[in-house]
RNA sequence: GGGUGGUUAGCUCAGCUGGGAGAGCGACGGCCUUACAAGCCGUAGGUCACAGGUUCGAUCCCUGUACCACCCACCA
């Protein structure tokens, strides 16, 4: 074995293993296994076309770890990988490379155009799914799926047919979030409202009659080309005379009506408010209320339109809003301006300013399927973990708005809907079956909607639509309903929810009885990972590592500003003076859990990774000193004896095991990772290994406690290995490989063997009592050799005194590792009227560790450090002894509390006591 | 405007339904001790954001305040 721990010589080659020997299959059928024993995970498809960032590769940690644990208990485990078609992303990729190459999606036409796509798809699909196998993730790749395979595809017409006969699915013309770049609508969920810097114009809008004007405040100056009326609110007495008037609108010829309503906001800007019935969501409501006619003065790419006056026409709206200004201004109807902070609304991809725009679209009638999807979780049939997510996903389910999922798109699913040319609507799996059903002739020409469904429709069919519904398959009846959904809180709204409502609804049951809700992972610094700021890491950077140059050249391609490349550059020089080195997978995967504390976002700190590695590292050389000192050796003899050392990290591996165990039953990898590392490194290698050694060297010691050490030394790190493997795959499997014979375990993997369970018959309080008994001394002794700078070569010769007889048979018990550890030439147990030689003082319990000071240790030093001590258990003794003298509380608190107060107490005084003598003795030299 | 989470050592975070705080990294001192210098040994760091309250006792429970982050919402 190399000295050093070399991730890149194992990591793809076990990969390779594992999926080709089909490791990652579910193991039986539900008649050979049961069907309560399965266990399920639905991977959140990534887009197709995407690559790995470190929200997926936290994620992907979190579910393989799952797995590979639920794998290794036995259960009938699947993890259901695959991708998304992502609508609006990947089409605005290929669009952009179809720029690049100067031409445009419409000149291509629709098929080219889809044919396109679907070549990008082949070409860049493979990325991401290439970079999860990098992750060591073990979903079941002979099930990979894809949203727009056949069987998806088939799943999706199939709910969108029976929702619409269901009368749940309608088509309803109404405003809608427009996107005047990509042409299409999108749903709520897809606009970001940002804050924005801005000015509130405040115009004078004078009465038709010529009595005088309103004033009215506007921050969109532009859309009052299409305003239908001023409102004012009714109470409010400064306008009560001017309900009922008509206002003559500037710079149109028409004249609209002041209406009152109270919506409006009487202490708002002047108020007086112009309604825009079909440019903005309020003001459509009003116009409702008090009918109002509709105008529409935008074309689909926002720029003005035919109802605007003739000077207007085909001014982009930006434009247009400039001009309007200044036509007003001209007009002398500006009475001032101001600057104003307001919320506008931007579409999540494209940044694009969305405009509410008046369209017919398709709408899922989301309030309907949302009550069951209410119940389930307010019955407990789906838990969020952390349970606060609930409150979320509630008030939202509580107020759902109708689902627009039609988006005037080209990739995705076409919605199966024809119209005939009285555009009657007819809805069939296929144009063949809608003909057949409605008894429409072949001389009848029907033409299919254009549009299609938004990429959230098929996702939210990912549970039941990958187990090969609306076909019955055995799948659907072993994994569905799947036992946790992994996610990031950002698309509870987006997916969970929706996914929730559908399959209630399809399947009358949940899609999964646990929501796992992971934090965002951002910088070290808290900040969130963005293109644009230039602090993006990429997960597979950390694996393999990357040089300076390269990673510079990453952060800043394809920046616009130079400025901005530069200061990003500056940045990541001084973050990555030397690059990224690399750290391999286990490194990264255990980093992500030792993070992944519930409910809150993570900050990716290289700091932690380093030190992850660094325990890569110290497990594989844990494991070269156990093969070292037992492969020559036959570990199979039953004639073995086990030390007081043996039979103590047994013991701490029990309670590591239950540790473990009870920390993934909660989710909370961070506790988990941390019980494993502390036992791994603290114990097992700090302590266990030292503790091995004057067995294994000793040249008298008795064969069978030998055996019994090499045994256990084999057999420990042989389940601690088990014990990480869902955690760390690569590094426990190749230790595993080379220790499994010696471990007498047999297999051909460690992911398929026993997941560790703790034998609490095998917690032996005796040992863990004794081996704390020597770690005091040999701390004690440390420690005076640390503070008083004696050289760790130097060997000492100590003396116990005042000890009990337990400590005599102990002394007797331990004494080479005593020796060993602490580095000790000779004990010598002191009676009672001994001389002791002039020491340093050590306690253990009653008993006193004495290291001689002649010639080695400075007698005013030695005060120091005793004085030091005093101090400290004076503090202990003096707060114990306030609380037990407080009558309220020896009366009031529990007796076991009192009892172990007083215990404490008992043992700093006669700690301070002992101190006390000693210093009067170095005090009296 | 409503809601959620956070505030603990220099940094990143734990702290198990209340018995006066822990880890990793970093810092400091000493070690090339035959598994590991990506290591070993030792040491020093905290009025647990602030103010009240409940309690014999509060980092933990309650109320309020401040600051940070995020989510939702129709203020032109």
């Amino acid at each position: 074995m190399d000295k050093t721990y070399q991730p890149q010589a194992i990591e793809s080659r076990l990969y390779q293993q594992w999926e080709e020997n089909g490791y990652f299959a579910p193991a039986g059928s539900a008649a050979t296994r049961g069907e309560d024993s399965a266990y399920c995970i639905m991977i959140p498809p990534p887009n197709v076309t995407g690559s790995l960032h470190m929200g997926h590769g936290f994620q992907e940690t979190i579910m393989d770890t799952l797995i590979r644990y639920h794998r290794m208990q036995g259960y009938n485990t699947l993890w259901q990988p695959g991708t998304d078609h992502a609508g609006i992303a990947t089409q605005m990729v290929v669009e952009r490379q179809l720029e690049a190459a100067s031409t445009s999606r419409k000149e291509l036409g629709r098929d080219k155009f889809i044919e396109k796509v679907w070549e990008w798809k082949e070409q860049s699909g493979g990325t991401i799914t290439r970079q999860l196998r990098r992750m060591g993730a073990s979903p079941d790749w002979s099930r990979e799926r894809f949203t727009m395979d056949d069987g998806l595809s088939n799943a999706v017409q199939e709910v969108f047919v029976r929702l619409y006969e269901e009368a749940l699915i309608y088509r309803g013309t109404r405003l809608v979030n427009w996107d005047p770049k990509l042409h299409t609508a999108v749903s709520d969920l897809e606009v970001e409202q940002e804050e924005e810097n801005g000015s509130l114009w405040h115009y004078k809008y004078p009465l038709a009659d010529g009595s005088g004007h309103l004033t009215v405040a506007t921050t969109r100056p532009e859309t009052m080309l299409g305003d239908m009326a001023v409102a004012v609110h009714p109470d409010d007495e400064r306008y009560k005379s001017f309900i009922g008037k008509d206002i003559a609108l500037p710079l149109t010829e028409r004249t609209i009506p002041v209406i009152a309503d109270d919506y409006v906001d009487m202490e708002f800007g002047t108020g007086c408010v112009k309604i825009t019935p079909a440019h903005d969501f309020n003001d459509y409501e009003m116009g409702q209320r008090h009918n109002l006619p509709l105008m529409n003065i935008f074309t689909e790419d926002a720029t003005l339109n035919d109802n605007a006056p003739q000077q207007y026409r085909g001014m982009d709206r930006f434009a247009a809003r400039k001009q309007i200004v200044k036509d007003l201004e001209a007009l002398d109807l500006l009475e001032k301006v101001e600057p104003h902070k307001l919320k506008v609304p931007r579409g999540d991809r494209t940044k694009e300013v969305i405009e509410p725009f008046l369209t017919e679209q398709w709408y899922v009638d989301a309030k309907t399927l949302a009550k069951p999807a209410i119940a389930a979780v307010e019955n407990g049939d789906i838990n969020f973990v952390p349970k606060q997510w609930e409150n979320t996903y509630f008030a939202w389910m509580r107020d759902i708005q109708d689902w627009c999922i039609s988006r005037q798109l080209w990739w995705g699913h076409r919605i199966p809907a024809w119209y005939d040319s009285e555009n009657t609507i007819y809805v069939g799996r296929s144009e063949a079956e809608v003909r057949e059903k409605n008894n429409l002739g072949a001389d009848i020409e029907l033409r299919q909607d254009e549009d299609v469904l938004d990429t959230w429709f098929s996702s939210a069919l990912w549970t039941f639509s990958t187990l090969g519904w609306p076909d019955d398959t055995p799948e659907q009846k072993i994994f569905h309903p799947s036992s946790v959904l992994v996610t990031g809180f950002d698309i509870i709204f987006f997916w969970v929810a929706r996914m929730i409502m559908m399959t209630l609804h399809f399947k009358q049951e949940v899609p999964f009885h646990t929501v796992y809700v992971h934090g965002l992972v951002r910088d070290s610094h808290g900040q969130k990972m963005s293109k644009s700021k230039g602090n993006v890491l990429d997960p597979i950077d950390l694996i393999d590592g990357i040089e300076l140059d390269p990673l510079i050249e990453k952060r800043t391609s394809g920046m616009m500003q130079p400025q901005q490349k530069e200061k990003i550059t500056k940045q990541t020089k001084k973050e990555f003076p030397d690059g990224i080195n690399a750290y391999g997978t286990d490194a990264l995967r255990f980093t992500y859990l030792s993070l992944a504390s519930t409910g809150r976002d993570i900050k990716f700190d290289v700091g932690r990774i380093e030190g992850f590695r660094n325990f890569c590292n110290k497990i594989w050389n844990a494991a070269r000193y156990v093969l070292m000192n037992s492969e020559e050796f036959d570990l199979s003899g039953d004639n073995y004896e086990l030390s007081l050392a043996d039979r103590w990290i047994i013991s701490r591996l029990q309670e590591t095991e239950t540790a473990v165990a009870d920390a993934v039953a909660q989710y909370r990898f961070d506790l988990a990772s941390q019980a494993i590392y502390e036992f791994f490194w603290n114990e097992y290698c700090d302590w266990y290994l030292e503790l091995s050694k004057p067995v294994l060297w000793a040249e008298d010691a008795s064969p069978e406690l030998q055996l019994g050490t090499r045994r256990t030394l084999v057999r420990v790190l042989e389940a601690a290995l088990r014990l990480l493997h869902p955690m760390m795959p690569f590094i426990t499997e190749e230790i595993w490989q080379r220790i499994k014979g010696l471990a007498g375990a047999e297999g051909e993997t460690i992911m398929l063997q026993a997941f560790p369970c703790a034998d609490n018959s095998k917690v032996d309080a005796e040992a863990i009592d004794a081996i704390e008994w020597l770690k005091r001394i040999i701390i004690g002794v440390r420690n005076i050799r640390g503070e008083m700078d004696i050289s760790p070569k130097k060997h000492l010769a100590v003396f116990f005194k005042n000890g009990s007889p337990e400590d005599q048979s102990r002394l007797d018990d331990n004494e080479p590792f005593l020796k060993k550890l602490a580095n000790i030439e000779s004990i010598t147990w002191l009676n009672e009227g001994d001389e002791a030689p002039m020491s340093a003082t050590a306690l253990a319990g009653e008993m006193e560790v004495l290291v001689p000071m002649a010639g080695l240790i400075d007698t005013e030093a030695e005060k120091a450090r005793i004085n030091k001590e005093i101090d400290k258990q004076g503090k202990e003794v003096k707060r114990l002894s306030g609380k037990l003298g407080n009558e309220k509380f020896v009366s009031n608190a529990p007796t076991d509390v009192v009892e172990k107060e007083k215990a404490k107490l008992a043992e700093a005084e006669s700690a301070l006591q002992k101190l006390q003598e000693q210093l009067d003795k170095l005090s009296a030299l």
